[in-house]
DNA sequence: GTCTATGCTTTGCGTTACAAAGCAATTCAA
DNA sequence: TTGAATTGCTTTGTAACGCAAAGCATAGAC
């Protein structure tokens, strides 16, 4: 017998860390968009997040193909221009990543009182038999 | 004139989200050791953060490499087992990341109340000429 | 018209994460 | 003692990924 193949025990694994969000240009660019309902140009963008053209359109083009983001192409009046906004979906899951974030920094934060070195184990169940 | 120059306009960059520590499984492993700083063996941490053993490995070489944890093989007994720590430059790298975190957890909890679409453009300067 | 600037797209390359396979040390059975 | 099986890692191979440089097409200036 193994292990008895219960699964729980992974405290640390952090599974709902989903990678397409967990980037760190894409965070910057979800982030963005969450904080802007309205969407936001590829030009705001690219300064909002500090990144280059093509680095923009590549992390854009992962997030539409995973339904995060809407792009649209708008002329107004000039030459049309790309707007993105976050989907319905794109928020629920970047919602859920957020709790897990939350999760991360609530677990290490339950250290930040250095010096008393002993009294935290309480994470760890026995793990030996 | 053109936005006259002003350079902090990036606010949704998050330039601190250090590669190294920023990365699922890395991220397991430094949240693990941070909450248990007598260390934590290979195995020990195998479990914690349901990774394999090539993936482990190769993630705390790359830990050790930068200088975030200690390896030590230590022989208690039967055979050497590797047990790794955190470094305090590691500590002080990862307590740093953790502020970023924060930030993006606060940046995108200013959003939270949905509905009110349109009152949160501050962060946003205008951009347009 | 040509020239420059803007707004993206595409291409190419180095890096990386990941899993499968490998290997060495230990324990156990006979 | 000697195989076989388990444990504890390491190494290797590959596919995916991020990134920047180069490319391209449209718009406006002249």
């Amino acid at each position: 017998m193994k292990t008895t193949n219960s699964k729980p025990a992974a405290p640390f694994a952090y599974e709902g860390l989903d990678r397409v969000i967990h980037e760190r240009a894409r965070l910057s660019v979800l982030t963005s968009l969450m904080t802007h309902p309205n969407g936001l140009s590829f030009v705001e963008l690219k300064q909002l997040c500090a990144l280059t053209d093509g680095n923009l359109a590549r992390h854009l083009q992962v997030l539409e193909e995973d339904n995060m983001v809407r792009l649209t192409k708008e002329a107004d009046g000039g030459r049309a221009q790309t707007t993105a906004r976050i989907t319905a979906s794109g928020r629920r899951r970047y919602l859920e990543y957020l709790t897990i974030l939350e999760q991360v920094v609530r677990d290490a934060a339950s250290v930040n009182h250095e010096g008393e070195e002993n009294q935290l184990r309480r994470k760890l169940t026995p793990l030996n038999t």
